[in-house]
RNA sequence: GCACCUGUGGCGGAAUUGGCAGACGCGCUAGACUUAGGAUCUAGUGUCCCCGACGUGAAGGUUCAAGUCCUUUCAGGUGCACCA
């Protein structure tokens, strides 16, 4: 028996694969078909970051758990390479990003297929290959057309140093997360898609999708669908102000009622407003506000006064103050509220702040002098008139019933969901297929231009005023209009990082075609993804916009399913060893290259799906992973006790039957932890006997095979088998053969444990107590008691109540 | 502030359904082999006044039986941030 010498073998079994094509997928097989898939990685200058192979591991392990079982499977990788570190590297580094984003990707091919994934390189994909962002353009267009594109004045975060506009994760505490300057608003025109449009959907499909518990929470979170209803407030200019409430039972408690400063309303009614100079000042401050500023002063409520006017409640007539704040959000609603104090925290701080009335409109809280009472599933309604002694449950609808036989409101639906901004003042990403000319306004440009290729420029960096770095590309700028032949300019804007990720399963699915982003056949056969992992910092965004893309897409006949994933699930972060994030600026960063090295890629493997349950964040250890090379050793070093025969022997047979079962249990459940300490028990099992069976062993090493590859492949090879381990047959198990002859059972006096004994498997309840009485120390211990009553529950436990 | 998640030995974690808490691994202790051991093998390892009792962040409750269910509470993490 040779020493376990992980480098030789893993590198002979990767060229194996390769030369074999054993792992490409066959688009319209005889099989059944199975698309598992991770979130394609960020090619990063950095490298792999052990985080990125626990996703993985996890899906290879599903992946060639399901080529075992006869699936056809499609478990693909890609990289989504548009983004800003490549930009702002090459910036730095004057170098080009695409140089920069292929340089990236050539270490990251060599990290990954260092590591033996059954990824089918054959159709990899590249957000930033011309021949894949044509298709993201080309669905950008049919947005176009269907008039769920369109372009407004949005603010941006700008940089004042970097002068570029920067994501809201770049800007921390109110300054540039690099360089540290001041960030402000600036206000830019932007394309927007209408997401929004589809909010309802969004929730509603949740249902059909199997998607862990806690993201269809955060979908539905952040889709934010909240019932109430819009009440009309007459003015005192004879104008109409509308309100939004999800709480009309509390319209007889509004003692006043905001606007928010940018709403159209205050313009209007200028010549009303006795302190329209406060109030246009009030305005320029909360502009100024960065929208991180607004949200650190949310305890100190601030506002003006609109000194004049007055707002009528419908409910009772009552002539309310009106006042303009920047806690009431113009882009929420209506952009106004009615303000309900004693029943609203927010408006609480304000009524205080401003020595407004606070009336008391639920019952059964607090005195609403000191504290608002927000509870609507107690208490009930006082001093509301018609609503008196309901509660709250009831008074809403009644109240909004009400409103709608007055023509003074009516019932509605929001969503917190706003529109997705689309543009980004950005080289480095898709260029928006657009022209502007002035007669025709926006238009596409034809289909078959597509792709339209960012131009080669020489410097990166954004102009002064936060336009694109295209805008000084002028050759590329100017063209002809498609639509009328005149003079038209380009989009200079370009795609953010959302958009390529938005489809790209789509495109594994045929990732060389030219004629469509995928061929009908292809995506008939391969849609949807049955089974896709990330980490739990994508299920908001990301979900929701490739959500949003497919939906649509589904809308106008070009992909087959409502949803694009039918199964979605999260693993947990690695931490250092001392339990805090990973980064280099801690200095606790686990760099792949150097655990593969020393103790090879099936150790690494194995111990990223030992290291703890899968789905919580967990630090990493040294020690651990030495443990997990230690049991592939123990496996490998089984050779010298194996023996000629082929099935499985007496005494461990039943062992291997509950084994096959687990491990195949647990790495559905992703618990690849207990499967793999499955796997150790079994090899236990076989040290501590002195031998273990040919047919013992070769299942062993199957059930291995899909956490450890490349040692499994090498032990099925010296044992004298034909064929690659990877296309075998995953092992079965008799379930009959999974449950032993005879069970420990426990004898349990008042809940105490007193005695175990041995009894025949399945013996029924009464078989079972009669068995657990007649012991002797159990008889012992009932002399002279009354016994009440006694619990047999078979196969596990007796438990007699004494007195 | 709101939402979601997590609290179990010295450490990572097990305990699919309410039914033997601590599987498996690390670490530690002792022994064997050895010139040597940061190698390998064997045995032990929740706590305690070691009979027996106590133990799953804390306090109550339901139950014959609670890590698991309910109520309250504390701590940590993640997401969202005045969404009316």
């Amino acid at each position: 028996m040779e020493n376990y010498n992980f480098k030789a073998i893993e590198k002979k079994w990767q060229d194996k694969w390769e030369e074999t094509g054993a792992f490409h997928a066959e688009t319209n097989s005889e099989k059944p078909k199975y698309f598992t898939m991770i979130e394609f990685p960020y090619p990063s200058g950095a490298g792999l970051h052990v985080g990125h192979p626990r996703s993985y591991t996890a899906l290879d392990i599903i992946a060639r758990k399901r080529r075992m079982e006869g699936y056809n499977v499609l478990y693909p990788i890609g990289w989504d390479a548009f983004g800003l570190p490549t930009e702002n590297f090459a910036i730095k580094n004057k170098v080009h990003p695409k140089i920069v984003t292929a340089k990236n990707i050539e270490n990251f091919t060599r990290q990954l297929k260092m590591l033996g994934f059954s990824f089918d390189w054959s159709r990899e994909v590249n957000t930033t290959d011309p021949n894949y962002y044509k298709w993201t353009q080309w669905i950008f267009l049919q947005l176009f057309k269907h008039g769920l594109a369109y372009k407004q004045e949005m603010p941006i975060n700008w940089c004042t140093g970097c002068k570029v506009g920067l994501s809201n994760e770049e800007v921390v505490s109110g300054v540039c997360e690099r360089c540290g300057s001041e960030v402000v608003q600036k206000r830019k025109s932007q394309w927007m898609l209408k997401i929004t449009e589809y909010a309802q959907r969004l929730i509603d499909d949740l249902d059909d999708v199997n998607y862990l518990e806690k993201i269809k929470t955060q979908q539905k979170n952040w889709i934010g669908r909240s019932e109430g209803a819009e009440v009309k407030f007459k003015l005192s200019t004879g104008d109409e102000m509308v309100v939004y409430t999800t709480r009309a039972d509390t319209l007889f408690g509004a003692t006043y009622t905001v606007m928010s400063p940018e709403h159209p309303l205050i313009e209007k009614m200028k010549d009303s407003i006795k302190n329209y100079d406060e109030v246009l000042k009030y305005k320029a401050e909360a502009a100024k506000k960065s929208e991180f500023e607004r949200t650190e002063l949310a305890k100190d409520k601030t506002g003006v006064k609109l000194e004049g006017i007055y707002a009528v409640n419908p409910a009772n007539g009552a002539e309310l103050p009106v006042f303009i704040s920047d806690y009431v959000l113009v882009t929420y609603g209506t952009g106004a509220i009615m303000a309900v104090p004693a029943h609203d925290s927010r408006d609480w701080d304000f009524a205080k702040k401003f020595n407004l009335p606070i009336i008391e409109v639920v019952s059964g809280g607090k005195n609403v002098q000191e504290e608002a009472y927000t509870d609507v599933y107690k208490g009930n309604m006082v001093n509301s008139e018609f609503l008196n002694g309901m509660p709250v449950k009831e008074a809403i609808p009644a109240m909004i019933d009400w409103l709608e036989k007055q023509g003074l409101g009516e019932r509605k639906v929001n969503f917190k969901l706003r529109d997705w901004v689309f543009s980004r003042q950005r080289y480095w990403g898709e260029p928006i297929p657009l022209v502007h000319c002035d007669k025709c306004g926006w238009v596409a440009i034809p289909e078959s231009e597509l792709p339209l290729e960012l131009p080669e420029i020489d410097t990166f960096e954004p102009g002064d005023n936060g336009e694109s770095p295209l805008a000084k590309a002028y050759d590329w700028i100017e063209t002809t209009c498609p639509h009328c032949g005149g003079k038209a300019q380009r989009e200079t804007d370009t795609m953010p990082q959302w958009a390529g990720s938005s489809w790209y399963f789509l495109r594994y699915m045929d990732p060389h075609n030219n004629d469509a982003l995928a061929s009908k056949e292809a995506l008939e056969y391969w849609s949807p993804v049955d089974w896709y992992n990330g980490g739990m910092e994508h299920t908001t965004l990301h979900l929701l916009y490739s959500r949003f893309w497919h939906k649509f897409l589904y809308d106008i006949g070009v992909v087959p399913t409502k949803e694009p994933y039918m199964k979605r699930t999260s693993h947990g972060m690695i931490l250092g060893e001392n339990n805090e994030k990973m980064s280099k600026s801690r200095g606790n960063v686990v760099n792949p290259d150097d655990v593969v090295n020393e103790f090879g890629a099936d150790a690494f493997r194995t111990y990223e799906m030992f290291i703890g349950a899968f789905d919580q964040s967990t630090p990493w250890s040294q020690q651990g992973l030495k443990g997990c090379y230690k049991f592939l050793e123990r496996v490998w070093n089984l050779q010298s006790i194996v023996t000629d025969e082929e099935g499985y022997s007496a005494d461990l047979e039943k062992n291997m039957h509950k084994a096959i079962k687990k491990v195949g249990d647990d790495f559905e459940r992703m618990k690849f932890n207990t499967a793999i300490a499955t796997m150790m028990s079994l090899v236990n099992d076989f040290s501590k006997k002195g031998s273990v069976t040919r047919g013992e062993y070769m299942t062993l090493i199957t059930l291995l095979n899909p956490v450890a590859p490349h040692m499994t492949e090498e032990l099925w090879q010296i044992y004298g088998n034909d064929g690659l381990l990877s296309l075998q047959p995953w092992p079965s198990f008799e379930e009959e053969k999974t449950v032993d002859d005879e069970i420990e059972i426990v004898v349990q006096i008042n809940g105490k444990i007193k005695d175990k004994l041995m009894i025949p498997a399945g013996l029924d309840r009464n078989g079972t107590q009669e068995a657990a009485m007649n012991t002797d120390k159990i008889k012992g211990l009932i002399e002279g008691k009354t016994v009440v009553k006694v619990i047999a529950v078979p196969d596990k436990l007796v438990n007699i109540v004494v007195k």
